[in-house]
DNA sequence: TGTACATCAGTGAACGCGCGTTCACTGATGTAC
DNA sequence: TGTACATCAGTGAACGCGCGTTCACTGATGTAC
């Protein structure tokens, strides 16, 4: 018989991230069949592996929680809508690419994803601001992007802005929908949003800046 | 000194009828400030004036009145939706229309819309794959008024229904976003989502069936 | 019309339960000398 | 390197509380004769 190896003594810092890492994970495991406002801090703890008590070392309630949840669900979009616009110019291009790229980040993070549908109307206000607030900053990197596109010269800011929102909101609503779904549905989702996005693509070439 | 009227007798029928539209509107009234899964059977009891056990002559559980609440939030979509179409016919007017008719719909009706919003993807499976339902009924009933119209003849059924469910779905965030908005933001909105439809117009003006 | 019985919406008390939060504590990690 | 003290993440017990649900009941409404 090999013997149980001794702990590794760990850092007290090294040890306290892996607890609260261990109840924000926990959390986002049991958001998956519910909402926040229905989480308990026992719930959480329990499934994390904590005492109830311990949890108040890390957050002081639950909606504080949510919110590092909330901030970490959108954290790597920034970086992903770049590496969409970096490549290629062709707008059809860039179309399949954007799709191809929320389905990935669905299948990926389909915790994150679901979090966010559920809380971004939720009971919880702290929680849903900060959905607001990030999707909100979302349309406007978004439309600073638009901005640089030769299609697009002589847009005004607020027609630029307004087109940013149109495709956040159709994004937005197709990961939700992608998570939602079982995957023989996914490959039709896909399908039409890229049908829609060419169709909103055809209506700004004809756009007339007023 | 006036007497006070003897209480007019009312039919066991009116009575539990009041006593039941009286617990509908008093959960969506708490539902304001909470999702479904946070409410509880003694707090919608309290608010209705009836006790606790009294609940269970009407409903077996609160998902089953949240069932009821979503039915009835969309209940006169649908001929709303006809009203719009039934009016004259130049696509300008009709978009003007349209986002009026939702602007005052979310005016009179603010409740239904936000219970809406936060039990679309809430926790409660039966009340939120009710939601899903409706909104899928909205959509095709959508499709085949499309159908009817002079500038989309030849479009394919599938087109028709990618089309439907850009406009249905640009409606319900506009719907979501003007509830949950302050007084000042909401012309706004208004102005950003005709904007939007317009140019979606557009696009479908110069669509060519594939 | 009057009387005797049936119905059943709503009650009030009771149950066991899991909750959020607090508290003094423990013991491993960290630090000063 | 060794020793004495400080820190503080995590504990376990305790608290009071409101919850969902059940039950036998009450009394006004409804019905049969």
């Amino acid at each position: 018989m090999t013997e149980t190896p001794a702990p590794a003594p760990r850092s007290r810092q090294a040890q306290k991230q892996a607890s609260r890492r261990a109840l924000l994970d926990a959390a986002l495991a049991l958001l998956e069949r519910q909402n926040l406002s229905g989480l308990g801090v026992r719930e959480v703890t329990r499934a994390a592996g904590l005492s109830p008590a311990g949890f108040y070392r890390h957050f002081a309630d639950l909606a504080e929680l949510g919110v590092v949840l909330v901030q970490e669900s959108l954290a790597n979009l920034h970086e992903m809508v770049r590496a969409v616009f970096a490549g290629s110019g062709d707008p059809e291009q860039l179309i399949d690419r954007s799709v191809e790229v929320i389905d990935a980040h669905v299948a990926e993070h389909a915790a994150y994803i679901r979090f966010l549908a559920r809380e971004r109307h939720g009971g919880v206000k702290p929680v849903r601001d900060a959905v607001g607030a990030e999707l909100r900053h979302f349309a406007e990197e978004l439309a600073e992007l638009l901005a640089l596109r030769p299609e697009l010269a002589g847009w005004s800011a607020g027609d630029r802005r307004m087109l940013a929102e149109l495709y956040v909101d159709r994004m937005v609503t197709t990961a939700l929908a992608l998570v939602e779904a079982d995957p023989a549905e996914r490959a039709a989702i896909a399908d039409t949003v890229r049908t829609q996005l060419r169709l909103i693509n055809l209506g700004s070439r004809h756009w007339k800046a007023s």
